[in-house]
DNA sequence: CAGTCCAAATTGGTATGACCAATTAGGTTA
DNA sequence: TAACCTAATTGGTCATACCAATTTGGACTG
C-alpha cells in the first residue's frame, strides 16, 4: 500500500466513522503531512482522493467534509468496507438497485437485442436449470448472467452503474459468502421463467423473474447475516475469556 | 481552470476521441509535462484524475489507456460535453436509466414512506397540476420532484447514481433547452395520476406516471435535438459563406 | 533461428524546499 | 454594530533528486 492510498484510508475512516463532521475543515496539506509521517506531494495525492469520492471539497483557503449522501457512488465501498461485515441494508439496498436496473436491461434486451443476444443469453441460462450446481459454480454463472444482460442493454449508464456497484460490493461479500446456504432447486424454476421470457420477449416475465431472484437473493443473504453476525459473537467471547 | 485540470482535460478529450487508442500506453508522466509545459507534479495530479475516471490505469512501468465501458459513471460528462451538442443517444438511455431508478424509489416510498413524505411529495405535485407555469418554473418543479423521490426512497446508492446522474446531464443541456418546445398541459393529466397514486400508495400507478412522463420528455428532447441539429447548420452554412 | 535471461534505461512513487495566489481570520476603523 | 482592511494560513505550482518497479533491448543459449 503506497504512502498516498494510506494516507487517503486513513482520512476516509475519520470521515466516514464522523470524527470530522460535515462542513468542518480538514487540517492542512502541512498539518497532515506531519500527522501521516509523509511529504505533502503525498498528502496532496491523497486529498485529490477524497475529493474525487466526493468526501472532500479542496479549495485554496481549505478542504472542507462533505455529506456521503453527496458523494460519488465510490463511497458505498468503503462504507461497505468499514465494519467487519458490510452493511446489511446496504447490501439489500445494493441488491434492490440491481433488480431495478435488469429490469430496464431486460426491456431493452427484449424489444431490441438481436436474435443472436437472445441465444446467447439462453445459453447462459441453460446452466442454471440444473440442480446439481455446486455453489461457487451457480454464483458464478448468475453473476455471469447478469453481466451479460447489462451488456447487451446497450445502454453505457447501465452498464457503467452495474459495473460500479458490482466493484464496490464484490470485495466486501467475500466474509459473507461462506455463510450462505444454498439450493439450486429454487433457482430452477426461476431459470425456466427466464428462458420462455427470452424466447417469447415477454420482457415482463424476465423482469419478474429476476425479481423472483431478487427475493430469494435478499433472503439468502439476510440469512447469512444472521449466521455470520453470531460465529462472529462466538468469536469474540472466546477472545473475551482469553 | 488550474494547471491540472487542464492537463486532465486535454488528455480525457484525446483518450475519447481515440487519439489515444483502448491499451496503448499514455506518454511518460514527464513527457506530458514538457507537453503542456507544466511540472510533472501537475501532470500526476491529472493523471490522479484519469485514473479516477477510470480512463486510465496508471502502474510503475506506464498508464495505459481503459475503456470506457470499464470506467466509472463520471465518464458520461465528459462525452456528453465533447461535442457542440450532447450525444442524443446518450441523453435518451440516461433518462431510461432515471425513470427505471424512480420506479425503485416508488416502490420504496409507496410501500415504506411516512405519512408525512407522501405528503410532502404530494405538495410538490400540486403545482405541476397547473397549466400556466412557465418553461423554466414547469422544469425546476419536475426536477424537484424527482429529487425528493429519490431521497424520500431512503436508498442510498440510489440517492448517489440518481445524483451522479443529473449533475452529468444538467450542464450539458444547457443548449438544448433552449429548443425544448413545452405543453404544460401534457403534464396535467400525469400529476394528477402521480397525486392519487401516492394518495393511494399504489407503486404501479406512481410508476406508470413516471414512464408517461419520460416518453414525454423523450419525445421534447428528440425534437429539441433536431432543431438544435437545424440551427446548428444553418450557423456552420453562414460561417461558410463569410 | 527461436526462446530465455539478464542488465540498462525508463517510468511511476516519494521526498525536500520554495514561491505564488486565493482565501480566511482577526483586528481596526467608521 | 457593521464594514473594511491587513496579515496569516492554505491550496496550487514549480524545480530537483533519489528509489523501486517495470519495460525494453540485446546478449546468450538451445
Amino acid at each position: 500500500m503506497s504512502k498516498h492510498e494510506e494516507i487517503a484510508a486513513g482520512l476516509i475512516e475519520d470521515i466516514l466513522t464522523g470524527r470530522y463532521r460535515v462542513g468542518e475543515r480538514l487540517p492542512s496539506e502541512r498539518d497532515l503531512a506531519a500527522r501521516f509521517d509523509a511529504n505533502r506531494g503525498s498528502v496532496r495525492e491523497a486529498m485529490k482522493k477524497l475529493e474525487q469520492i466526493g468526501l472532500a471539497d479542496v479549495q485554496p483557503g481549505g478542504a472542507r467534509v462533505r455529506d456521503k449522501e453527496e458523494a460519488s457512488l465510490d463511497v458505498i465501498g468503503h462504507i461497505l468496507a468499514r465494519d467487519e461485515l458490510p452493511d446489511e441494508n446496504l447490501i439489500e439496498q445494493i441488491l434492490l438497485v440491481m433488480t431495478g436496473l435488469i429490469a430496464i436491461a431486460a426491456v431493452q434486451v427484449t424489444s431490441h437485442g438481436s436474435e443472436e443476444t437472445i441465444n446467447d443469453l439462453r445459453a447462459l441460462v441453460e446452466p442454471l436449470k440444473s440442480k446439481e450446481l455446486s455453489k461457487e459454480s451457480h454464483t458464478i454463472a448468475r453473476i455471469e448472467l447478469i453481466n451479460h444482460f447489462v451488456q447487451a442493454s446497450g445502454n453505457l449508464p447501465l452498464q457503467l452503474i452495474g459495473r460500479a456497484l458490482f466493484q464496490q460490493m464484490a470485495p466486501n461479500l467475500s466474509k459473507l459468502l461462506p455463510h450462505v446456504t444454498f439450493d439450486p432447486s429454487a433457482f430452477s424454476p426461476i431459470a425456466d421463467q427466464l428462458d420462455s421470457g427470452l424466447k417469447t420477449r415477454n420482457a415482463d416475465t424476465v423482469t419478474s423473474a429476476f425479481t423472483r431472484l431478487y427475493e430469494i437473493n435478499r433472503e439468502n443473504m439476510m440469512n447469512a447475516f444472521s449466521e455470520a453476525r453470531s460465529q462472529l459473537e462466538l468469536k469474540n467471547k472466546e477472545v473475551n475469556i482469553k
